[in-house]
DNA sequence: CTCACAATATATCAATTTGATATATTATGG
DNA sequence: CCATAATATATCAAATTGATATATTGTGAG
């Protein structure tokens, strides 16, 4: 096994652009990448030091005059051949992993209106996020020639395309089950 | 924390139709679940074990006259009530992991080419996807009228929704990709 | 008929990840 | 000027994955 730790990538991602402290790299996981991956401070702050002990990042420690601690990373050259080699290797795994679709699948011994309820409920939840994304696309339309934003702007339309779709599947779900109460 | 094992929930739904070795819930689970959870022998092992010490479900030791031991596990009352809790609450985590967006995203300063590689591969995974869930639509549709046949059915349209909106997606990157070049 | 291989079956382990919590500093709004 | 939010690092138990170990039963090719 080991080396399965896909945190790792996504650091050295976000560090090919710029220098960033682990708290940066959050932040910067719960904007626009959130709609399709997921970081905690316990996958982030080990893994920096483990591939800061593997050279594939660099500390700089930028301690301010007075300030608290704050340790900026900068990726190696060894962090950008890896990130290399794994943005050209095809193999990806992606996984979905929808409770909702579960209470789906296991609702059909409750009553309908239970099932309608995790639906609406999911409605509302997509209906936001897809919010999101669109305020996001209008955004990056002005500056889809500068350099890598093209790839930035195909996981937004990604996500709308997708949450546009997740919405038709949601009225016509409600439509059938309504329909054969 | 506690008590965020989602692998329950998906056990005790199962079991709730039939009773199961851990063997047969790894087999429901790798069949037209698996396009919206996962689940390994290393977690439902584990949480049978636990689930039948808190007495959500019971052991049936079905020991044939020479053979193998082999558990089948049935569903309590207290396991009924638990999995009819969960359906019930409409809050749920749908969590997308996707890798191969990951590595579009990031592919911004790569030649483009690897990205449309990338876009390929997934294409490709798709298709083969696609065609299961629509051989599982295609069974579903005569025994539709049949308890709970409804809610399996829209999980699979689920699937092919969003999977066929993936597929509209690929192409229209490919072509912003290759106009851009 | 038999032998290799696939399928059935349970179990465990290291590695990974989550979600929560602890701790401390700095900026800010009422 | 004080409470709260934001910044910042770190750690831990619990959950999960993916691999591996072990053993039995069914089956198809020779």
């Amino acid at each position: 096994m080991a080396k399965d730790r896909k945190i790792d990538l996504v650091i050295l991602g976000l560090l090919s652009h710029e220098d960033l402290t682990g708290y940066d790299i959050k932040k910067r996981i719960d904007g626009s990448i959130s709609f399709f991956w997921k970081g905690s401070f316990g996958s982030i702050y080990p893994a920096l030091n483990e591939m800061e002990k593997s050279g594939l990042v660099k500390k700089k420690e930028a301690k301010k005059s007075s300030g608290r601690e704050k340790i900026m990373y900068h990726i190696t050259a060894a962090g950008r051949k890896v990130l290399a080699d794994w943005l050209k290797d095809e193999q990806a795994s992606n996984d979905l992993k929808y409770e909702t679709l579960l209470k789906i699948y296991f609702g059909g011994s409750e009553d309908k209106a239970v099932t309608i309820c995790n639906i609406e409920a999911f409605e509302k939840q997509i209906k936001e996020n897809l919010e999101l994304l669109k305020l996001y696309k209008e955004n990056l339309e002005s500056v889809l020639d500068e350099e890598g934003h093209i790839n930035y702007y195909l996981t937004v339309t990604f996500g709308i395309d997708t949450y546009e779709a997740y919405l038709k599947w949601c009225t016509k779900a409600k439509k059938l089950l309504k329909g054969r109460r």
